[in-house]
DNA sequence: TATAAGTGAGTGAGTGCTCACTTTTTTCAA
DNA sequence: TTGAAAAAAGTGAGCACTCACTCACTTATA
């Protein structure tokens, strides 16, 4: 699907950064009911008309940075399904490593995600439910299934409920670095700053024991 | 903190309920930013003008129902926590019933929590987590410190740390039951229909079997 | 009669989007 | 090389609409 127009690609890299950086932040520190079109264009440089010429709607907009930060994402999910001779425990522990990496460096992109997943608006979360966890639910469930081939990962256990179960931890962590409702549940929980970088390996340290526990098979 | 004016307090019960439904519903379905008060009111059955009566605010309104339910979650959870003579399994176990079961009762009141969860709204945020967690962080942190010193838990574990990884898995998958992005993602990730009462015992079966890998002790 | 409760048209501050217009770039014959 | 015409890109005031909230008024109750 195309939410760009032909004008939007011709334009030069710089511009585009401009807008698609403009269109980010607003929509993840607002939400899209609460975004504003205009302030989007006034952050960007350009007029709303201009916008309007690239886009067709804010919807279109939306859809639009969604589905360029799901690429990123999903270039790197993929760099570690691939790696070979690597354990399954090393491959989730590479995976948080990753996700850390990206609360911070992408934290509105991860806001921008948060605030979709409680989107009601239903005729858009179909495709994008589509378009984005479609290929991280095949990678996971991947990576477990071979695992129970080689007698790392539980036998017991439904390969696509498991993933599911991982891909649960990783979102919550995730979304608990970003701020708002749950970076505050994170404090009443375990303590003060996930997000500090003191913390990160005690959250990986902690989060490694509960997932090899869930997931793996005992070390003989 | 007081949300309701003294006049709502006065009311008889049945408009009180009705009040609270058609607001529930409301934000629920729309989220916080797109609900309408003129059609909260309209739901209701009463004027707006009454309705500003009742509460000073959109937002008053929307922190007093959030509130409302929060105390309805706790009492269940306080039952669970506070039964003697129970193994750490079957507490987990009953809350993840009690989890299934509320899905399907009280469907829009989860989707209000999962509109807030999302809420980038700061000053909503801190006062409502607080509120909202401060409660079950205690209960389950209490279960799996008490679980360590009879041995049934893992003592190998931080217990604050795990009672938020729990929390984690009963809150995805609340969020997958009441419909939008996560209950798409749901489908993708395992299969149609999560919230069909013939898959209850498949989610509670493979739920339990990653929680007790990661909680608990093997049994001897 | 006095007090409390209830009403809903109206207000004004937005907001998504349009369109008549200006500016810039490209084209190409002289 | 030039410059006029055509095409493309860009603009922002304003339109149509939404919505939180108010207030002058009516109705019910003590």
């Amino acid at each position: 699907m195309k939410y760009s127009s032909p004008r939007f690609d011709r334009l030069d890299e710089e511009k585009k950064q401009r807008i698609i950086r403009a269109a980010i932040d607003e929509f993840a520190n607002l939400g899209f009911e609460a975004a504003n079109i205009n302030k989007i264009a006034r952050k960007a440089h350009i007029s709303v008309g201009s916008l309007y010429k690239y886009f067709k709607s804010k919807k279109d907009l939306f859809l639009y940075v969604i589905q360029l930060s799901s690429d990123l994402i999903e270039e790197e999910l993929r760099a570690v399904n691939e790696a070979p001779f690597m354990s399954v425990e090393s491959k989730i522990e590479k995976v948080l490593r990753i996700i850390l990496r990206t609360n911070r460096q992408q934290a509105n992109l991860i806001r921008l995600y948060l605030e979709l997943t409680s989107s009601s608006n239903n005729d858009m979360t179909k495709l994008l439910s589509f378009n984005l966890e479609t290929f991280s639910s095949q990678c996971y469930r991947q990576i477990l299934a071979n695992g129970q081939a080689t007698g790392e990962v539980r036998a017991d256990i439904d390969p696509a409920m498991a993933a599911f179960h991982l891909d649960n931890i990783f979102l919550a962590l995730q979304y608990s670095y970003v701020g708002g409702y749950l970076y505050e549940r994170y404090r009443i929980y375990v303590k003060e700053g996930i997000d500090s970088i003191e913390n990160d390996e005690f959250v990986i340290a902690e989060t490694m024991k509960f997932l090899q526990g869930a997931l793996l098979n005992a070390k003989d």
